[in-house]
RNA sequence: GCUGGUGUGGCUCAGUGGUAGAGCAGCGCUUUCGUAAAGCGCGGGUCGGCGGUUCAAAUCCGCCCACCAGCUCCA
């Protein structure tokens, strides 16, 4: 007997994997993509099939199915871009393969174009010619080459990303490729994988090239810049259609976009890329949360501390920033001396908690500071308000004795949690960023003390039971974090909330406090942030939301609508009652129709409207219009207060 | 910073060598209106900036700036 996706069959010798596919009446309705045998995955041709063997198939609906799917789409893309060379440069050398993996959505592949000019309008071009291979339906052959085998092949073409790939595995003997050949282009084309494949380039129903972008040769700034062609495809046409109207979707929820429309900032090309200009809407906004997280850490017993813009350089060579991180600093001069406009707000702090000695009693000492600093980010990497140049940190520091960090470190995760959650992020992931040791002279501190700070961060994580994913090489120079990464409209991760270690400034800094032993030691100090930075975390939200605070967070709560002239009296007293409950309203009372205010109201997402007319004011009463449900009916202004304060609360 | 793309009135966009256009918004007049766009009229742009080619440039070329996608880097 065998077992295929659980199902148990009989085993019969000489048999291949197909013929117990046709034979099965479910199994054969399905459209099977590759193979599993002991967690190792195949080519379905290619699954060996022994008695009492547990084989899983993998269809399209699966994680493992997809990525095969994918792959082999993007080996029929790199097939396409030679054939497209053959017919417009005369022959395929000019352009090298580098890699063509799957992705979370779709797949990629990396290509050296040799300076030939080629442009996203090429793509259409490139898309018909992967139709056409996809209809002569070629089988996806796989072959194995000894080493030697292998590089000859690849000599005589001048792949070089694969050669460099090949040398890269020294002790690998055998490699395997993937051969596809065309009838119609008369082309040959190979790709060294490890599979598996899909069984042949027809299975392949809708695909889409979606765009053509730079990307380093291995991520790698001083190597080559390839041309990278991503795309998507599905076993189904429609499923193309719904993926890219999704897309069209999200990009309406573009903080860029609604950040406008809702007149909530802007950032203007002639005062300087990355500062933002927050609009009254914007400014309202910051100002709820502000003030929502300053209660929060008052309640946690930290104190609100507020540090200068600017510090004379010597703060900085304490610090080691000037050293580490002085390409992301603005750095000036005053009477021949020179400044730095602060890109951190920790050495501000220390300065505070060193102004008198603290005993271990004293500790945890916490600062908190809605701190406003100032990087130099390169003019590629800005985006909106997700990547700016001058930013707010919701900045925090801990200062407490070896014994009492991992309670504080566990209690600043519940904290960033606590505050996330708050605000209606649903998705985030957990990173564990730490240093990279072949790296050492790009952080301050030892490698042990490294391993020890790790180690709490980690033990943490653990304990608490939380997934994250270690992240070697992603360390700040002065200690290793946690981060917590929430999502954009497009699922593009943007880290927020983070929890730092640093061995370093208290060291740089002498920050100390006095032990039971009447010793001096040094403070452990936890560096933290919250929400990450105001401008990153309300970039979010208006994605999160679509631009649809919940009412609590609505710059704009109510909005009063009078029907004619007449009740205009009428609407201003029962603003003035609004205002009084503060509650925060905007008044049109211009001359328009009632249905034009409403739709205004309606797009620019203000919760509630008052429509104010000659029977509201006659009976004393409010007309109360829900957003996105239209009229709930009439209510007194006390029972709308009321109903303003429960729905404030949900 | 790198690769590719884009830049036209407040906003969204059309216009590829021959005297700058539309819709929305704004302003004026009419309308005083009941739950997602009333009608008519008017004003507004040295076409991102600088330079070049040309009898003539929004349109072609060069440099710069900004933005978009991706890479790199990070809150």
């Amino acid at each position: 007997m065998i077992t295929i996706n659980n199902k148990s069959i009989e085993y019969k010798e000489n048999k291949i994997l197909f013929d117990y596919i046709k034979e099965d009446a479910e199994f054969s309705k399905q459209k099977f993509l590759i193979s599993g045998v002991d967690n190792i995955l195949y080519d379905l041709k290619l699954t060996p099939i022994k008695d009492n063997n547990i084989i899983w198939l993998y269809d399209f609906s699966s994680e493992r199915g997809r990525d095969a799917y994918w792959h082999s789409t993007s080996h029929i893309l790199a097939m396409a871009m030679k054939v497209w060379f053959k017919k417009n440069h005369g022959g395929d050398e000019k352009v090298k393969l580098a890699i063509g993996p799957s992705i979370e959505n779709g797949f990629y592949y990396d290509f050296d174009l040799g300076g030939t000019a080629f442009k996203e309008e090429n793509l259409s071009e490139i898309e018909s010619i992967m139709k056409d291979l996809i209809e002569e339906n070629i089988p996806f052959v796989k072959s194995v080459l000894t080493r030697e085998e292998i590089l000859e092949k690849y000599k005589k073409s001048n792949e070089k990303f694969k050669i460099e790939i090949i040398e890269q595995y020294k002790d690998e003997k055998e490699f395997a490729i993937y051969s596809n050949y065309s009838k119609k282009y008369e082309m040959e084309f190979f790709d060294m994988c490890r599979g598996p494949h899909i069984p042949s380039t027809g299975y392949v129903k809708a695909f889409k090239l979606l765009s053509l972008a730079g990307a380093y040769w291995r991520g790698d700034e001083n190597k080559d810049m390839l041309a990278r062609i991503y795309g998507i495809s599905f076993p189904d046409k429609q499923m193309v259609k719904d993926y890219v109207e999704k897309i069209e979707e999200a990009k309406k929820r573009d903080h860029r976009v609604l950040g406008k429309k809702l007149e909530i900032f802007s950032i203007f090309e002639e005062t300087g890329s990355g500062l933002v200009y927050w609009h009254p809407h914007g400014g309202m906004l910051r100002d709820i949360i502000e003030r929502f997280w300053k209660d929060e850490h008052l309640k946690r017993g930290y104190d609100l501390v507020v540090t200068p813009h600017i510090a004379r350089a010597e703060l900085w060579k304490t610090s080691g920033h000037y050293d580490f991180y002085k390409e992301n600093m603005y750095i000036f001069k005053i009477d021949e001396e020179e400044y730095v406009l602060k890109p951190m707000n920790c050495p501000g702090h220390v300065m505070i908690y060193k102004t008198k000695i603290h005993s271990y009693r004293d500790l945890p000492v916490k600062y908190a500071e809605l701190g406003t600093v100032y990087r130099y980010e390169r003019s590629g990497a800005l985006h909106g308000l997700l990547r700016v140049r001058g930013f707010t940190q919701d900045d925090g520091h801990v200062f407490c004795t070896p014994s009492q960090l991992p309670e504080e470190v566990e209690k600043v995760f519940d904290f960033a949690v606590f505050m996330i959650e708050k605000f209606g992020y649903k998705k985030y992931s957990v990173e564990l960023s730490m240093r990279d040791p072949k790296n050492p002279a790009k952080y301050a501190g030892t490698a042990e003390e490294w391993d020890v700070a790790q180690k709490v961060l980690k033990d943490i994580l653990i304990k608490k039971n939380i997934s994250f994913v270690e992240m070697p090489g992603e360390a700040v120079f002065y200690g290793p974090k946690i981060d917590i990464k929430l999502q954009d409209a497009l699922g593009r991760e943007w880290q927020g909330p983070t929890v730092q270690f640093d061995f370093n400034l208290p060291r740089r800094f002498n920050v100390t406090y006095i032990g039971d032993d009447n010793k001096e030691h040094f403070v452990y100090m936890v560096h933290r942030a919250l929400l990450g930075s105001i401008e990153r975390f309300i970039g979010g939200l208006i994605e999160n939301y679509a631009g649809k605070f919940p009412l609590w967070l609505s710059p704009v709560q109510v909005a009063i609508l009078s029907v004619t002239d007449e009740t205009v009296d009428y609407s201003k007293e029962i603003c003035t009652i609004l205002k009084e409950n503060n509650i925060r309203v905007t008044e049109d009372y211009r001359n328009e129709k009632i249905g034009y205010k409403i739709r205004e109201a309606e797009n620019n997402q203000t919760p509630y409207m008052l429509i104010l007319g000659k029977k509201e004011k006659d009976e004393k009463i409010l007309s109360i219009r829900k957003k996105g449900e239209g009229d709930i009916g009439h209510l007194s202004a006390e029972e709308f207060l009321k109903l303003f304060k429960d729905s404030l609360n949900n």
